[in-house]
DNA sequence: TTGATATAGTTAGATGCCTAACTATATCAA
DNA sequence: TTGATATAGTTAGGCATCTAACTATATCAA
């Protein structure tokens, strides 16, 4: 790959990353919630209670990470937590009453996030952009996974 | 647009988001910097001296941000700062000779970074992957800048 | 000329993310 | 059974980014 079509994906990235999630963080703000709280929540509402390392699996991010999500939401009453029955390591999360509350208003607001992000497309069509980006997803995952020798699974 | 494509798109923006900042942190990593301080040197590269208020604009980030990384820069001897002539609230940022000398290792990292980004695509082109990037961040850009009146330009 | 307003930059403080280092528990082989 | 190793979670500390609030200088209209 050439310096030019190199600095134009890498610059590209860089903006979408940054400008993604502000527009992430203000719609969560409406909703009492900060930026990655929500992945916690769709996953415990997806798939029921959850140890924090399948969180982590889930969410993608690293073990103190979800330590820290998980106390804010636990202050929020939006989760609880309490020590798994079957490994005396592992603490299983689920979401409260409250917290289920949510969902309808998560929903909705992910899906002005979303709308939000494409209204200004010029010449790329939607169901193509989700195609490519899911593809570049997989690709990513890939490269930061071979450069973590911790990751190889 | 209904749910299922929302949570996919956002999802896939999230992920692609924190994988190319990390691969990219350890590529510069590499160089001794850390990100954010490549934007800056990529511009003062391309367009010479500029305000500390050009590189914001350019770097899309916030003034606060961009004092930091200078400062940061200059310790590291790859920029000078010195007061504008012309406005005595301003202040101008230059590469050094020692900033120029890394220039040529930041454009193999750059080219390195999205060759990894790339290299797992399975089903889409590397040139329409960046057409239709460019064209995302674009639509970012404007769903940001709607969204903050301060920025209304 | 002055007074209101806008702009350049900094400081302070918050957030989510990371790595490194640690404790406690599990697992598996000798 | 025990000893090495792997896994679950936490704590401490660092990074880039943000907003809010501030100072100093510019600009422009009354």
């Amino acid at each position: 790959m050439d310096y030019e079509q190199a600095y134009a994906l890498n610059r590209a990235l860089r903006t979408i990353g940054m400008r993604h999630r502000l527009l992430a963080a203000t719609e969560l703000n409406r909703l009492g919630l900060s930026i990655g709280q929500e992945s916690l929540i769709m996953e415990l509402a997806k798939q029921g209670p959850r140890t924090q390392a399948q969180l982590a699996t889930a969410a993608g991010c690293e073990p103190p990470t979800i330590t820290s999500a998980v106390q804010k939401l636990e202050a929020l009453g939006l989760v609880s937590r309490h020590p798994s029955t079957e490994d005396r390591r592992a603490t299983v999360v689920e979401l409260t009453t409250e917290g289920e509350a949510l969902l309808e208003g998560l929903s909705a607001a992910w899906i002005h996030l979303a709308e939000s992000t494409v209204a200004g497309l010029s010449r790329t069509r939607v169901e193509d952009l989700i195609e490519a980006l899911a593809d570049l997803a997989a690709s990513l995952e890939t490269a930061s996974r071979d450069l973590d020798p911790r990751r190889l699974t």
